[in-house]
DNA sequence: TCTGGGGTCCTCGGGCCC
DNA sequence: TCTGGGGCCCGAGGACCC
C-alpha cells in the first residue's frame, strides 16, 4: 500500500537575539537594560578587578556573576577603540543602536549601555543544547549557525497538526523548559517562505504560511526580506521601481533574465512567486576554514614588519589548529588584506599535496603575500585553506610537515614585486 | 569616530588540453 | 599548421548570510 503524499512542511527556527539572551541569562541583573554584545575581554577584566580590589568580601569568580553590582559593569562611553557591535538588545535599540554599528557611533548614541564581550564558546554551548532538544522531536535538521535551523516537519508525528503549530508549540517549549530561552517559528511550505514567516512574529511567536498565504503575506513585504536579496540587488532592483516581492513576482521572468543573468534572474523569480525546492541538509562538511584579525592600528610592512610576522604566523598556527582538530587537511592556501581604505585584495594558491600544518600553511600564504601591494598600510589580515577534504581520505596525507626551505619571512615592501603578472604594485 | 569574523556560493576571465 | 570551440581548473572578486 501506498500512502497519499503528505504536504511538504518545513520549518525555521531563529533564537530570539541569542546572544543578548544568554548574556541575561548569565547576568540577570542585566535584564532590560540596554547592552551590546561586541568587545573584547580587556574592559571587563578592568572593571572585575577594580570590583575584586574595592569589594573582597567575595572572590568574585565564575560563580559570582550573578552579583556583580551594576556599576561594576563596562559602559559604552568606557570604550575607546575598534569594533562593531554583534548584538543589541531591544532597550539598546531603542536609540538607534543595532547589529554591525560601530561601538564608538554607538557610544554617542547609548554611552549607558552595558558593553559585554562576546563570548562564543558559551554561546556554542547553549546552541548545542537546544538543537539536542530539536533533533529528539525533530530528527531532519539542517543547522544553519549557532542560533537559526531548518527543520523538515513533513513526516515527523504532530508535523502536520494545524500545518505545524503543535510541533512548533512543543519545540519551542523544550527549548524554554532546556536552555531558558525563547524562540521564533516559521512553517511553511518550503525553506524560503519558512525563513521569512520565522519573523512575522519575533519575539516568542509561531508563524503558519501556507500556499495561499503568498499573495496577502508576502507578496506585501520589501524585495529585502527574500533570503538572498542583499543590499547590492535591492538597490537594483529600486531603480526599477521594485519594491515589493508583489512588484517583484509581477516582472516577467525573461526581463528579470536579462537585467540580473540567467542564474540571478530566474531565481529571482522563482523566490517572488515562492517557490523553493531545496532539501533540508541533514550533513555538509566545510569548504575553507580562515582566521583573520583586523589591527588597532593600520599597520605597514616595512614600519610594523615585526607586528605583522607575528600576527601572520600567529593567523596560520590558528587555521592549522583548526584544521587538525577538525581533521581536515587542504590543498588551497590564501591570503586576505584589507587596506586602511577598506578595499580588500585576496591571493591563494594551490600546492600539489594537502597539508595541516603551521609551517607549509605559513609559507605558502607567506608566497601568496608577495604578489600583493605592501606599500599601503593594512586594516585586516587572514590566512584561509580551502579544498578541504579528511585526512583520513587522503590516501597518501602525511602529517609531517615538507622539509624544504626555510620560513619565509614577512616580505619586504621594497621586495621586487615578484614574478606575478597579476600583481599591480608596481604600474 | 565609521565599518568584525567566519563562512558559502557565484561569476568571470585566463590558461590549458583535446 | 592554424583556428575555433568546449570543458575544466584555477584565481580574483563580489554578494550574501549569521
Amino acid at each position: 500500500m501506498i500512502d497519499a503524499p503528505l504536504p511538504r512542511r518545513v520549518a525555521h527556527l531563529d533564537m530570539d537575539a541569542f546572544y543578548a539572551s544568554v548574556e541575561s541569562l548569565r547576568y540577570p541583573q542585566l535584564k532590560g537594560l540596554p547592552m551590546v554584545i561586541g568587545a573584547g575581554w580587556g574592559l571587563l577584566e578592568t572593571h572585575l578587578q577594580r570590583l575584586r580590589s574595592e569589594r573582597p568580601e567575595r572572590a568574585w569568580t565564575e560563580a559570582d556573576r550573578a552579583h556583580i553590582p551594576l556599576d561594576y559593569f563596562p559602559r559604552l562611553a568606557d570604550y575607546a577603540g575598534r569594533g562593531v557591535i554583534t548584538t543589541a538588545t531591544y532597550a539598546a535599540r531603542k536609540f538607534g543602536v543595532g547589529s554591525a554599528m560601530g561601538l564608538m557611533k554607538a557610544a554617542r548614541l547609548c554611552p549607558q549601555a552595558i558593553l559585554l564581550p562576546a563570548d562564543f564558546k558559551e554561546y556554542r554551548r547553549y546552541s548545542h543544547a537546544f538543537k539536542r532538544v530539536i533533533l529528539g522531536m525533530a530528527p531532519v535538521m539542517e543547522d544553519r549557525g549557532v542560533d537559526e535551523v531548518y527543520i523538515d516537519f513533513t513526516h515527523v508525528p504532530a508535523g502536520q497538526q494545524q500545518g505545524g503549530a503543535v510541533l512548533a508549540r512543543r519545540l519551542q517549549k523544550g527549548i524554554l523548559d532546556a536552555t531558558g530561552l525563547t524562540c521564533s517559528i516559521g512553517v511553511a511550505p518550503n525553506k524560503l517562505i519558512a525563513k521569512m514567516a520565522s519573523e512575522f512574529n519575533k519575539p516568542g511567536g509561531i508563524s503558519i504560511v501556507r500556499e495561499s498565504d503568498l499573495q496577502p503575506r508576502i507578496w506585501p513585504l520589501p524585495c529585502r526580506k527574500i533570503n538572498g536579496i542583499g543590499p547590492k540587488t535591492d538597490a537594483r532592483l529600486q531603480e526599477h521601481g521594485i519594491r515589493t516581492i508583489g512588484e517583484l513576482a509581477a516582472c516577467d521572468g525573461a526581463w528579470l533574465i536579462e537585467h540580473f543573468g540567467p542564474a540571478h534572474g530566474t531565481w529571482l523569480h522563482e523566490a517572488a512567486w515562492g517557490l523553493d525546492e531545496r532539501p533540508v541538509i541533514t550533513h555538509s562538511e566545510p569548504v575553507s576554514m580562515s582566521r583573520e584579525t583586523t589591527f588597532e592600528r593600520d599597520l605597514h610592512a616595512v614600519a610594523d614588519r615585526a607586528e605583522l610576522g607575528a600576527a601572520f604566523t600567529e593567523l596560520a598556527e590558528q587555521v592549522a589548529g583548526d584544521l587538525q582538530s577538525g581533521g581536515y587537511v587542504g590543498r588551497t592556501i590564501g591570503i586576505k588584506l584589507r587596506y586602511a581604505d577598506f578595499r580588500i585584495v585576496t591571493r591563494v594558491q594551490t600546492i600539489a599535496h594537502f597539508v595541516n600544518d603551521a609551517h607549509t600553511i605559513r609559507q605558502v600564504a607567506g608566497q601568496c603575500l608577495r604578489r600583493v601591494d605592501l606599500s599601503r598600510r593594512l586594516r585586516l589580515l587572514g590566512v584561509r585553506v580551502g579544498s578541504l577534504v579528511h585526512a583520513d581520505d587522503v590516501a597518501a596525507f602525511d602529517p609531517k610537515p615538507p622539509q624544504n626551505e626555510s620560513l619565509a619571512l614577512f616580505p619586504d615592501a621594497e621586495e621586487s614585486p615578484g614574478r606575478d603578472p597579476q600583481s599591480t604594485s608596481a604600474e
